[in-house]
DNA sequence: CTGAAAGCGCTAACAA
DNA sequence: TTGTTAGCGCTTTCAG
């Protein structure tokens, strides 16, 4: 039994489909259409083929498949930094459920730098990468749209109208329209934002929101600062120059995960008290926000269920739209507001606008 | 001139080592052999292939080099969970170093089980990896050993004999030593340590440096609670166990990453004064540490160095040690103590021991 | 120093 | 329904 395996994978390492044909005495075309499960072949010999391959412990050679034009099955995933625990989380679920269905992940820092990006991609799309699962950068390169354009990919957070319409992501603007609504009704009214600059499609949609619900009250006075959307000391100088104004705002909104620990950072080492000189909302949901202080108020994503419906997405899209044109579809998942310590009514009179 | 060029491409998509050969009306062996630098070659002959190549936009075809045997650009990194921010420090960090070479890394996570990890395995080797860095898991399968040692791996943090002798780790039993010892100088006698299970040999180093430390001292009692590495709710329970004693620790320190964080959660949600009810020093340098309460004392470990090392390592290794046996080299590397607001002298007189 | 030819393992025309 | 044949792009003998 073993004996004979032993021989034959002797022979040169691994087992090929020809030594399945020679075994079986049939022509190794028939083999590969089997193990292709191509419809003209009969069940019966599908059968004996499916388990003299399991019994000979056959592999399939993806080089050789890659050669004649196959895709690898890899999926490339492009994530700014991960580090962050947004993006490691999401890795984390997509690898989870492309798995099971063969695929494995590859990992693409982008540093949110369009040329880092169009390396990556030229590395992928050379490598017959099955799919490429992106968060696109602030400026991608021309180039790297063109490449896009002819690999399946799905966009994931931020949205580019140049790439494909295949995009899942986060209601920004309602992320920050709950976070703003919430403080108002606590009876704030000069609050600031600080968040990534407009230039990002997120960025935008965010101070959008935010600014929507300020419009939505009397008197409501919004200071925005915005910058970079991975930068820590971004935030902290901001919150700094925020707090030395001369009429300060009495509550801050934030508009992403690095900016709230940039601010947390910052909060905490000046011993600023919060929420009673400060009401402060963050901006996704890291397990240190519940016990920063007496817990921080936040909005949370579901950057998990989010990646795992991509994922499935993808993998639908990859496997059986694989020759007809890509469907476009786009799904916005819902933030939550989790309401803790760091935010409370505002109470001293003077601050009162009316 | 860009005309020819279109001409060759539109012929089958990408330019080959033939049609730069029809172009220069040489062998495609020869070209081959320029292209890969062979010796026999004459340098004149050299130059003009290369100018060729680049001229053409010649894109090596990996997959036909595969099928020839050789190996992949792909490095597998595995991991227990990427969402655990030193796994996603060690990512980035590897990264980061392997790419100007030329690799590309590729996410296996192996949740620490032995079954889960064999499949990434095989995958791995049947890709034709380049190579792995594996924090192995508590119990790895005899299967996954044997393959690992016919593909050429570094070890990471986590350290097993049946493997290769090339590993990168942490000073383990150094951490706690110092953390241990910390609390003994402040007038600590009944410590207990929570971490990781000694079946893992980081576990075990753990707890023996946390021994060894109150070996130094009389009167110093040692209370351990040992559970999976990666469970913070084991943690939790620990604690609450652990201060329902009859006589409770007056510190405890702490052995993983995950448990640091139950533990954090664990006493902060039951309002427990840190330090004056319990002096508390962490493991690893996540941000959220210094400021949890009025900061974390914590034994920092320098993991993004030490991935960069181990990736620096696995290019020489692998680039330039393809044939010869590989060298047996370790590098361990030193943990520190950061002194934080969590750990306060014993005062209460009741505690000391004599 | 260079060329011709033979494959690596698989798939896809073409036959039967 | 199955077999035959011819490559994919590259490396690697073996001959010049």
């Amino acid at each position: 039994m073993t004996t004979r395996r032993a021989a034959r994978q002797s022979a040169s390492g691994a087992v090929t489909i020809k030594d399945i044909a020679e075994r079986l005495d049939i022509s190794p075309s028939t083999v590969g259409r089997a193990l292709a499960d191509d419809r003209r072949i009969s069940a019966s010999m599908k059968q004996r083929v499916l388990k003299a391959a399991a019994e000979m412990g056959y592999v399939a050679n993806h080089a050789a498949r890659m050669m004649r034009g196959a895709s690898s099955n890899l999926v490339g995933l492009m994530v700014p930094d991960i580090r962050n625990s947004f993006y490691a989380t999401i890795a984390h679920a997509l690898s989870k459920c492309l798995e099971p269905e063969g695929f494995r992940l590859t990992l693409s820092e982008t540093d949110d730098n369009g040329l880092t990006e169009l390396q990556h991609i030229r590395a992928l799309t050379s490598a017959k990468t099955a799919g490429i699962i992106i968060v696109p950068s602030a400026q991608p390169h021309p180039d790297s749209i063109n490449l896009l354009n002819e690999t399946p990919h799905i966009q994931l957070l931020r949205w580019r109208a140049t790439l494909s319409q295949q995009w899942f992501g986060i209601d920004d603007g309602q992320a920050l329209y709950q976070a703003a609504t919430h403080l108002l009704e606590l009876g704030h009214r000069r609050i600031a934002y600080i968040g990534s600059s407009a230039q990002l499609p997120t960025g935008r949609s965010r101070v959008e929101g935010f600014q929507a619900a300020l419009a939505g009250v009397d008197g409501a006075q919004g200071i925005e600062a915005l910058g970079a959307p991975e930068s820590k000391s971004f935030a902290r100088n901001a919150i700094y120059r925020l707090l030395a104004l001369r009429s300060p705002p009495t509550a801050v909104v934030t508009g992403s995960v690095q900016h709230t620990l940039g601010i947390l950072d910052a909060l905490a080492s000046d011993r600023i008290r919060v929420p009673e000189e400060l009401s402060v909302v963050g901006f996704g949901d890291e397990p240190a926000f519940r016990w920063w202080g007496s817990g921080l108020t936040t909005v949370t994503l579901p950057v998990s269920e989010l990646a795992t419906a991509c994922g499935l997405w993808f993998v639908h899209q990859v496997i059986r739209q694989r020759s007809t044109n890509p469907v476009s579809y786009s799904s916005l998942c819902q933030p939550t507001l989790v309401v803790r310590g760091s935010t409370s009514p505002l109470e001293r009179s003077g601050d009162v606008l009316r």
